[in-house]
DNA sequence: CTGCAAGCTAGAGTGTCCTCTAGGTCAAGA
DNA sequence: TCTTGACCTAGAGGACACTCTAGCTTGCAG
């Protein structure tokens, strides 16, 4: 994420600095999800400079945390025009955030269900294996755990 | 979640109740995702019981949190067999939860680089709109935002 | 008894996000 | 120079989790 600011790097470098493969960064180009166009060297390979990767790192992070590739492609769009659209990055990363919390809340939700149950399979393994669970008999009022 | 023990459920009713639609709903029981078969009236149409839906609540929760529909089919065939496998149960669901935990630490990093860019384009816009945010000029040493 | 919403099946289609392939080219060490 | 590994393009392929379609049946309200 830190890189040397003169420096250009290959795509297997940045490859293996972001934990993309080279294949999802060609696709990431292609896709219009990069802001600025990657430099070429005189025989056509890519060559990196350290925005390029603080930017990639930046997309990990936003899709890591649920956002389509649309949005991010909408977000680099924005970026790609310049000053004087901070208002709309804004909104954008507003309701991500919202989204990011919304799932942040989902995951704690679930945490403690699991957790329960998890408590439910520790005692009946303490107990000797077989008390109260589901079973396809008495079609009645059980657990299903 | 929690319904009659007795009363029998339509696919529709179940699908309103779970928040899943009942292409859903029928995907799963193919995908062999439910415990114990679906009972069916004399004309074929299927019959949800209170454990059903109980069950596709659990299922929700989990995929909800991540868990693939492939490692869900492997808890429910666990259940199917009955008891005696809890300690099986117990790694998925274990595995699962660590698997949870990463997630929310992953999302909380996200948030944070979020709140820091949200903070970024707040200022500019309440200093004037245009600062040291990016432009494609001078390829060196200026902010990506 | 008629109408019509809701249900049925098997299988094809969709959207998302990469990943891989084929058929080459480039670059750097021995 | 030769070899080897990394890189190139355009497009096909694949995993995942549904979602929809077509053609038909059920079942309840009027």
């Amino acid at each position: 994420m830190e890189a040397d600011s003169r420096r250009r790097y290959t795509i297997g470098e940045v490859a293996h600095a972001v934990g993309m493969s080279v294949h999802a960064l060609r696709f990431y180009e292609r896709e219009q999800l990069l802001i600025g166009p990657i430099q070429r060297s005189a025989g056509g390979q890519r060559q990196y400079g350290a925005v390029d990767i603080d930017w990639l790192g930046i997309c990990t992070r936003l899709r890591e945390s649920g956002m389509p590739l649309a949005e991010l492609r909408r977000f680099a769009d924005l970026i790609r025009q310049g000053p004087g659209n901070e208002a709309e990055r804004l909104r954008l990363l507003d309701a991500h955030q919202a989204r990011v919390e919304k799932q942040i809340a989902a995951l704690e939700e679930a945490r403690e269900i699991i957790a329960w149950k998890t408590n439910v399979y520790q005692q009946h393994l303490r107990a000797g294996d077989a008390s109260g669970l589901w079973d396809p008999t008495a079609p009645q009022d059980d657990q299903v755990t």
